[in-house]
DNA sequence: CCGCTCATGTAACTGGTTACATGATTTA
DNA sequence: TAAATCATGTAACCAGTTACATGAGCGG
């Protein structure tokens, strides 16, 4: 079970009975790049999670278009169980990754001024995350549910440590550019 | 040009020059586990960039076996320059992918107790990765790049930040369990 | 009724992974 | 010198992606 099944089943859980646009909306929606919500994606895995037992579809007779309602089996719910632990898999003791902290690595390579211009661009990138969030918020927030409330808070508080951390960034950034190597 | 493809070009820029294996080991080494550092990612990769003219290669002659190295060439370091920006790409505009956000999102499936169980988990995997972040930290100390203290700072706050995260969901999760779906 | 967006898919590709093979080098 | 590990690869696989196709429903 890769992390995209066992959170999709978990988007199942959480919405009640959908269809797989549904899940993709979710994905396409989500602020996070961490899936594109492909429909590549979404739909053979449902299939396979559906054939698996994790899930369980009926079909719609609603309208003329084929639509297929997909729900949380007992396994299924048992399989996210799992996922989400304790105890957590290997996959999840990590540090997260962040691309600005990848390419800030690589400063030194800039010089001193172009890394101002970097950091203030890093910080432009953060504002515009923000908003994002918000916006995500705001249109989920009808929701009801009080995940919505973590997740945001999630990223309110990273939002603030990567800030912190640029601000640092900015003083280490204003010594002279390293040698060419 | 993928994100590891650009990470590879800032290691061998950074490390001067150096082979595939040396490129191989900082990721296999790394807290982070974005990549693996398989040697079916890098050996092709680096041949890649070559053929492109983003590395240049050159063969030892030092032992018996086989051994190329690879140094960044001026359009190496410019695609590099170019990847690092400003401005920065729509893929480095987001917020970070976290495993215990993502499983946190689904928490409301388990009871009071297990959430606390779990709150317990997640703080614990936060140690280890915070020791692993150490061990990984000493063991590079001796390269005096700067680039190490502020990837090193990163993981400090981004820790510190997780960390007050669950410290909240603590008292989120103190409350009844929801009702199954 | 015409065009646009919604919704459900499929096909081809790709950037990685795991697993394996092989010989060099080091260590017990 | 035998066993372990280092270092360089290759092969098969896989979980996603982008791009395309198709028809439903809807707003002008």
């Amino acid at each position: 079970m890769s992390e995209l099944a066992s959170f999709v089943l978990g988007l199942v859980w959480q919405h009640g009975p959908c269809t797989a646009y549904t899940i993709r909306r979710a994905l396409l929606d989500s602020p996070s790049a961490t899936w594109s919500g492909s429909a590549g994606a979404i739909y053979p895995l449902v299939e396979r999670l559906e054939r698996e037992g994790l899930l369980s579809g009926r079909d719609l007779a609603d309208g003329k278009r084929a639509r297929r309602e997909f729900s949380i089996t007992a396994r299924g719910r048992a399989a996210l169980r799992a996922w989400i632990g304790p105890p957590l898999g290997a996959e999840a003791v990590t540090v997260t990754s962040d691309p600005l902290r990848s390419r800030a690595r690589f400063l030194g390579l800039l010089s001193a001024a172009e890394r101002r211009a970097w950091i203030a661009a890093a910080e432009a990138a953060l504002v515009t995350v923000e908003a994002n969030v918000r916006r995500w918020h705001a249109q989920y927030a009808s929701d009801d549910s009080p995940e919505l409330a973590l997740v945001t808070r999630h990223a309110e508080l990273e939002l603030a440590f990567r800030r912190a951390w640029l601000a640092e960034l900015r003083v280490w950034g204003s010594r002279p550019k390293r040698s060419a190597r």
